[in-house]
DNA sequence: CCAATTGCAGATAAATTTTATCCATGATAG
DNA sequence: CTATCATGGATAAAATTTATCTGCAATTGG
């Protein structure tokens, strides 16, 4: 029941994206140096995420990566859901079917399973909560509680790459 | 992000326990053919259930394992603690202080970072809601939602089970 | 048009986790 | 004292996650 750390990844890319202005991208690479993680794996999370329209690609010299919509329209479970698929993460074996106190006619099971049931209850209440976080929320809280200065080397180190490339 | 099958076989296992007299109890052997799983893996699973007190054993010839509290007093939070243990399932590995956005000084990073307070607090409501759900809950729905056929098949099954080893 | 840069799709491989089995041991009812 | 049953440890097979590489297509700037 681990959530991977790609999920982790992907999120905090996509946060970085939604910070800055709308005409500048960032490649593949500078995300991946930028978070300290692999960048050929990497970069299949950013392909998953922009084929599922959450980010935008500018290919060739000075492409790279933006956010496809604006903060407010991507929420933490569209990330999840892009990068994880979106089956829900219990799979009912239907295994009342199965046993000797089993029916022998399926038909007989129109109600779903009880546990099954409340496993996806669960499940819902977990992503409508991811659904309610948007990346804007992130940003504004970003700049009541992130330390200044980390912004700002962070900023600059941003600055400096996009610049570099002109 | 997959919730292992062993939690579904479990949740079974306790929730059939439960519907039974405090008297009776049900090898680890009847419990996998009831449901049609694996013996000596699920046996791993109810080892754990029992060393984590959801259930008892009784050990020696007509032994097995019983609900070691009231059904009201297990959820199924509780279950799924104790197979996949209690460890949270997103891992904040603090990519934050890794790139080249970071501080040095780790010191600098006081309040947990934001994309992982999210998803916790996801998971939170996640296994509140499991918490909320317990096996006389779902006792309670069995007499009115499932096929009485059915319960009277498996209710048969384990009479002559217990039986039988008289 | 050319050359360099960048994302894309697919194949592949290493590492880890999940799933599954087996066996020696200890407890206990009959 | 024997057959039954849970326990704990070791082991192995299967699946999934993590990671890398390579050739290709698109695009920009010269």
């Amino acid at each position: 029941m681990k959530i991977s750390s790609t999920i982790e990844w992907a999120i905090h890319c996509c946060s970085l994206l939604a910070g800055l202005p709308p005409e500048v991208n960032l490649t593949g690479k500078d995300l991946a140096e930028y978070h300290g993680v692999p960048h050929p794996y990497l970069a299949k999370a950013l392909q998953t995420l922009s084929s599922d329209g959450i980010l935008m690609t500018v290919s060739g010299p000075r492409g790279g990566y933006k956010l496809a919509k604006k903060p407010s329209k991507v929420s933490l479970l569209d990330i999840v859901l892009s990068i994880e698929g979106s089956d829900s993460c219990f799979d009912c074996d239907e295994i009342r079917q199965k046993g000797p106190g089993a029916l022998e006619r399926s038909a007989s099971y129109k109600k779903p399973c009880l546990i099954a049931s409340a496993m996806w209850k669960a499940e819902k209440v977990w992503r409508d909560e991811l659904d309610k976080v948007k990346l804007s929320d992130l940003l504004e809280k970003v700049k009541t509680e992130v330390d200044p200065r980390q912004l700002k080397k962070g900023a600059d180190w941003i600055a400096q790459r996009t610049q570099s490339k002109k």
